[in-house]
DNA sequence: AATGAAAGGAATCCCCC
DNA sequence: GGGGGATTCCTTTCATT
């Protein structure tokens, strides 16, 4: 891992669709050793795949919430199923476990607010050792996605 | 915006870097119509780009902190003056105004907890207009990125 | 480890359906 | 709006330095 390296994950982060052959030109490289090292890269897993990035109104998310979850409980297997619930709900695009007032912070996509109030009402609250719900709605996206 | 449309998105969100040949097999289309409908998604502002995922350890970014901002006056120029210091900072990736407790929830990347509290010390505490930050550490990333 | 050439394959465009 | 075919560019491998 050099800086050469570096330059390719910096450009593929920014353009993951970018041709082997611009991508060589732009780390000064010719195609050949710069195909190696990307595929280098992604057998030793610094790259992990590559995404499209979907406008969310265009698909029907246009509203981003923020979730802070408390669980009432923290055995093992309480802590285990939330988990094991709380992914299997497809809204759910992030869950973090984090420290400070919250145990979990989960990052959620849907329609509209109403949207929302039915998925807070009729999932959320009913996965399991769930304490407390606290929302955040993203009014403005400031930055998203860097690297 | 159709049911083919809505697979070309889902297998892109997915494999970003899938050859049109392949994409078009997946959908049940041949690749003329196929690269012609990405075309299309991509000049509607539908597909927004393309990224390569980079796993946060090989760049140096191992912890991730959510943070709770709240400002000490929201008039317009107070407001837009936080808002252009905090894009500028590289460590934050995402940066959103949002409802509820605070006014920004902040997801920033850093090295490890000695990085984030010089980061937390010299730059988020200087940033104009802060009044008070709460951080909330990830320890455990359950999901992260989905569609 | 990079280069350059060469072969194979894919993207892309045009025209027809 | 979808399909087929020709061209062009890219990817990929291999021999070479």
């Amino acid at each position: 891992m050099d800086d050469v390296d570096r330059a390719i994950l910096s450009v593929l982060a920014r353009e993951g669709r970018i041709s082997n052959a611009d991508l060589a030109a732009r780390v000064g490289l010719s195609p050949s050793p710069c195909l190696r090292r990307v595929n280098r890269l992604e057998q030793s897993g610094v790259i992990r795949g590559y995404r499209a990035v979907i406008d969310p109104a265009a698909v029907g998310r246009s509203l981003r919430v923020f979730i802070g979850v408390r669980l009432a409980r923290h055995a093992r297997a309480d802590v285990a199923a939330f988990e094991q619930a709380v992914t299997e709900l497809s809204e759910v695009v992030n869950a973090h476990h984090i420290t400070g007032n919250f145990d979990y912070l989960l990052q959620v996509e849907v329609a509209d607010l109403p949207a929302y109030e039915h998925f807070h009402a009729h999932q959320l609250a009913e996965l399991p050792n769930v304490a407390t719900v606290s929302s955040y709605v993203t009014m403005k996206t400031l930055r998203r996605g860097n690297a």
